[in-house]
RNA sequence: GCUGCUGUAGCUCAGGUGGUAGAGCACCUCCUUGGUAAGGAGGAGGUCCUGGGUUCAAAUCCCAGCAGCAGCUCCA
């Protein structure tokens, strides 16, 4: 036996006799950090903190202590100490399930983001009634403080040991040859609990810490709809007390983000059951905020040289038979309207085959190319109840749509625009907490149209092309669609769920099928590539996003109300109404709040309403024929003349700053204000 | 679609074990109001999600449906 060497993340070296355990390291560190040591990682791998070592290595102990950060930062408490206790958790939440319901087949049970779970095969109906028995059983096992014993054994020994039980059964076959394999047992009765798993877990039970069950779902085994549907049990668990109601207290905070909440609270939208779920009334606030991302996407399309278009929300069958969408994209359409004449109408599910029929129109030119068509287009699609939320997945959704069409050598330019486009809007709302997918084909003939040449070329651009932006992506091989690559821009809405909230993608099978064509320099018939692009995606997940995004608080371009005048008091209605009218002439969208409410009151319901200016007057403004400038954002507030206030207010919206945003004013923002048309840093250049 | 939870006034929510509903905010009316987050008084407002069933009697118990929420699956 020789010794093991390790290296601590202070740099020293320590040397132990081999067999040397994770807790025998801590120790001769510090009593301290042996009694907070959780478990011991070396050059990476993570084991039980008694597990005897054979290697040695860059060892590091794991401790639930926050690494250098202040209390209750929690985020940043270390994950691989929350993995281990959640992993122990969901050990010790399995064993009281089967302590209360023996019938349960246990299946699966991992760590997750927030928590774990356990997958469990139990045909009693399992609710949040059964919680309180469940997490008291649990208590008990934890308050026990039983050490978690890891049982190795051959592959024949565990066989025989999980026989009679499927999943187990199963599981043992999933594990790769020549991995060691592992059992945990809560201490040492050889009868006590025992259950298949690759661990590490904490060293005992009483390690815990705090822990809540959360909720239960179905989850299907294997995650195949086809399969078996198991009961999932959610749960979050945590070093102490604290954290775990840190934890719960941020969940409540992230409720109080939710679209669904703020579009009420501010009325932006509304979901009537006899109108049908999935479908949006945009109440006038919401229509205001419509408006204005559709007079921002045409500004900027027609300055990147897109024509706008518009078709017809129901088209007959011929067309999507033509596109290919019937049969098989039926199942997610409205069924069809058959009229008199057994003509059936489908309502439109997106508006790419329509767009075609406006490339068909005429006879194209190389001179036209590449076409940009574009149009803001309602399209309906049958999302299965289950999958509906808020304005993030709905049955009716206008999207911010555009097909290009080029030539193989123009799409490399066309495709970087695109990109800019999308890189100009995310810049300018400051939306930071994104990802970008690089989706790929992959050589699964069923998947993909067979052009593997036109694959590789095109997939290399693209690559290319976000390479040459710089912009951070991830390549996804075989999640491309069918009909050619695609770049989509990841967004994580306030309950943590992501969604496609911008997409292009490179389309090489509708041309064919569609036939379309151009005539080329020299005479021929050559055939087009179409991109399809959506950098705002929709209006109903882009106003989602944005409304978590900024809380609710718009800036004043995209504000429903841009400016509430109040009087100090009834006496000053007539001037503050004279401000309000002359704001209007310039299409902005003021009010003056004349009601009955107390002065404090009208201040109050300005803030809570998230008016982005609220402009007070009373006898010292009106003498200096002046307003009281207080913004959502900033604590201070300006007094000004009413020609700056009227330009500073206008150039805000003219240059659509995120004037939301405080450090849009920097250090007074009354200075920034008075600048006016200084939007140096405001927003990026045109694309 | 599946698993679980939920559905009471415009909103947020109370209403042990069955006896035809209540608060706060919002709304309306009146009074009050000269300076930065709730002035006062009064009033109006409910098919208790829908449809069946049990019962002398259902917001409450049972069944079915619809809708919402969380998750699974799916997302051209």
């Amino acid at each position: 036996m020789t010794d093991l060497r390790f290296t601590l993340p202070d740099k020293s070296e320590l040397v132990l006799p081999a067999g040397t355990t994770g807790r025998q390291i801590a120790a001769s560190i510090g009593a301290k950090l042996a009694a907070a040591a959780l478990g011991v990682a070396v050059d990476g791998e993570i084991f039980d903190l008694d597990r005897p070592l054979a290697a040695g290595g860059a060892a590091r102990i794991i401790t639930a202590q926050p690494r250098g950060v202040k209390d209750g930062e929690i985020d940043r408490l270390d994950r691989e100490a929350l993995a281990l206790i959640r992993h122990s958790a969901s050990h010790v939440m399995a064993e009281a399930i089967v302590s209360l319901f023996p019938e349960a087949k246990l299946v699966y049970g991992p760590p997750v983001e927030n928590g774990f779970y356990y997958d469990i095969d139990l045909d009693r109906p399992l609710g949040s009634d059964d919680f309180p028995a469940i997490e008291a059983a649990m208590a008990k096992i934890v308050a026990a403080d039983k050490p978690f014993r890891r049982i190795e054994c051959t592959r024949e020994e565990a066989m025989a040991r999980v026989a009679g039980d499927a999943y187990k059964t199963e599981n043992l076959r999933a594990v790769p040859e020549g991995e060691v394999i592992s059992f945990y047992r809560t201490g040492d009765d050889p009868g006590a609990f025992t259950d298949l798993c690759r661990g590490p877990h904490v060293p005992s039970a009483g390690r815990i810490g705090a822990f809540k069950l959360m909720q239960v779902s179905g989850a299907y085994l294997h995650g195949d709809e086809k399969q078996k549907q198991l009961k999932r049990v959610y749960g979050t668990a945590w070093p102490t007390k604290t954290a775990l109601e840190a934890y719960l207290e941020r969940l409540k905070l992230a409720q109080e983000r939710d679209h669904r909440k703020l579009g009420q609270d501010l009325e932006i939208f509304s979901i009537a059951d006899e109108v049908g779920s999935g479908l949006i009334l945009w109440l006038p606030n919401g229509a205001v905020i419509r408006q204005e991302l559709e007079a921002l996407a045409a500004e900027r399309e027609f300055l990147a040289g897109y024509k706008r278009v518009a078709t017809p929300h129901i088209t007959k069958a011929a067309l999507y038979h033509r596109s290919g969408h019937l049969p098989y994209y039926q199942g997610s359409m409205y069924p069809p309207m058959t009229l008199d004449d057994d003509q059936e109408y489908y309502l439109k599910p997106m508006n790419c085959p329509h767009h075609h029929m406006i490339y068909l129109a005429r006879p194209r030119s190389y001179r036209e190319l590449p076409l940009r068509l574009a149009e803001y287009g309602d399209c309906y699609r049958y999302e299965k109840s289950g999958e509906l939320a808020g304005l993030l997945r709905v049955r009716g959704m206008c999207m911010n749509d555009a097909h290009i069409y080029c030539s193989l050598d123009q799409v490399r330019e066309e495709f970087l625009g695109t990109i800019n486009l999308s890189r100009y809007y995310y810049e300018m709302f400051r939306i930071k907490d994104f990802w970008i997918r690089l989706s790929l084909h992959s050589k699964d003939k069923d998947k993909y149209i067979a052009n593997e040449d036109l694959w590789e070329k095109s997939e290399e651009i693209v690559r290319d092309v976000l390479k040459e932006c710089g912009l951070p992506f991830e390549e996804r091989t075989g999640e491309a669609a069918f009909y050619g690559p695609k770049i989509d821009y990841q967004l994580r809405n306030v309950i943590g769920r992501e969604e496609t909230a911008s997409t292009t993608q490179l389309d090489f099978a509708m041309p064919e099928r569609f036939d379309l064509v151009y005539t080329a320099p020299d005479g021929t018939r050559r055939r087009p590539l179409v991109i399809h692009r959506a950098p705002l995606g929709t209006h109903e997940r882009m106003i989602a996003f944005l409304l978590e995004h900024l809380g609710g608080a718009f800036p004043t371009w995209l504000a429903p109300v841009q400016v509430v005048v109040i009087p100090v008091a009834e006496r000053f209605e007539r001037y503050a109404r004279d401000i309000a009218a002359r704001l209007r002439t310039d299409l902005l969208r003021a009010e003056v709040d004349d009601s009955a409410d107390s002065f404090n009151k009208k201040i109050r319901n300005a803030v809570t309403g998230k008016t982005p200016n609220v402009w007070i007057v009373g006898g010292k403004e009106q003498a200096a024929e002046a307003v009281t400038w207080r913004r959502h954002c900033v604590a201070q507030q300006a007094t000004m003349k009413l020609a700056e206030a009227y330009e500073a207010l206008a150039e805000s919206r003219r240059a659509r700053l995120m004037d939301n945003f405080p450090d849009v004013h920097p250090r007074g923002w009354e200075n920034a204000a008075r600048r006016g048309s200084d939007s140096s840093g405001n927003g990026p250049e045109a694309v």
